[in-house]
DNA sequence: CTCCGATCCTGATGGC
DNA sequence: TGCCATCAGGATCGGA
């Protein structure tokens, strides 16, 4: 499933190529997607130019002057340049298609992705709330440890807030928390401001690690998409339930944790 | 504030 | 072998 490192290999991907085309027109064969594709795409976007591509925790953002197109790839979304006159195949739901004569492709099997429009996106309701971005500037440990005073929550639940951070999912959850060492179940509130600095630490860390991996993988996603768990020889806990920790050898145990399977060592984390 | 369940959907799986 | 039931999983939302 793409996460944000998939994201952020597919934004460097796309800036590539889509910077300075132009819309001719935009093809829908199923928009139903997590939300309904807005008419106000198909009436914007033709004839527009897009003028950059940037991201916003799991959001892609295709910037033109009237606007922005934002995608969200949600499970099962992944996305293609091929000539328009390459046949869609089945789920292959949009084609962004520009006047050279090449489309932006949209495949989304499982349709948790979104494709929408909006003249703002720093106003926009799903961008808004954001919290700061992992790998960016604002997000360190004084960070956590201030957000998270007087929070009963569990850390993992708080580290999947998108309000508190844009774009850890469930994976990057579970493996930050074991590379920092931290039990996923211990309430946010009660971690030390050292324990935050190196859990901060830690996500960068296994973003970092995972962009790379993604990178290898994604450089030709303009070909195909195949792309078997990239980053799964890397994982230390995610969906190891029972097989030995990496680093002491004892079995990894999971729990659901905010209606979230939960992967850790019961040893190496506390 | 926090937790819970429902929602969207299909491929993978496990049981019979 | 095949069919049916179950469920994961990102993110939002309403309700308790």
């Amino acid at each position: 499933m793409p996460e944000l490192p998939e994201v952020e290999t597919t934004r460097r991907g796309l800036e590539l190529f889509l910077v300075g085309q132009t819309v001719r027109t935009v093809v829908v064969r199923e928009s139903r997607l997590r939300w309904p594709i807005p008419s106000a795409l198909l009436r914007e976007l033709p004839g527009q130019a897009i003028q950059s591509v940037t991201r916003r925790g799991k959001y892609l953002l295709l910037q033109a002057a009237a606007g922005s197109v934002i995608l969200h790839l949600g499970m099962s979304g992944s996305l293609r340049i091929v000539a328009e006159t390459i046949a869609p195949e089945k789920f292959d739901h949009v084609d962004i298609v520009f006047n050279s004569g090449d489309c932006l492709r949209l495949r989304d099997p499982r349709r948790f992705g979104a494709l929408l429009w909006t003249a703002d996106p720093a106003q926009h309701k799903l961008l808004v709330h954001l919290g700061p971005e992992p790998l960016g500037d604002n997000f360190n440990g004084d960070y956590l440890y201030r957000k998270s005073r007087a929070r009963t929550r569990a850390i993992k639940d708080f580290l999947m807030d998108s309000r508190i951070i844009a774009g850890i999912g469930n994976i990057y959850a579970n493996e930050s928390l074991f590379l920092a060492g931290i039990d996923p179940r211990r309430a946010a509130g009660k971690i030390s401001r050292a324990r935050y600095e190196n859990l901060s630490q830690a996500v960068r860390t296994i973003l970092e690690q995972a962009i790379q991996a993604g990178g290898t993988t994604l450089r030709d996603f303009r070909g195909s998409d195949g792309r078997p768990g990239y980053f799964q020889q890397t994982l230390a806990v995610y969906g190891r339930r029972d097989l030995p920790c990496r680093n002491c050898g004892r079995p990894i145990r999971s729990q659901t944790l905010g209606s979230r399977s939960t992967f850790f060592c019961r040893y190496c984390q506390s």
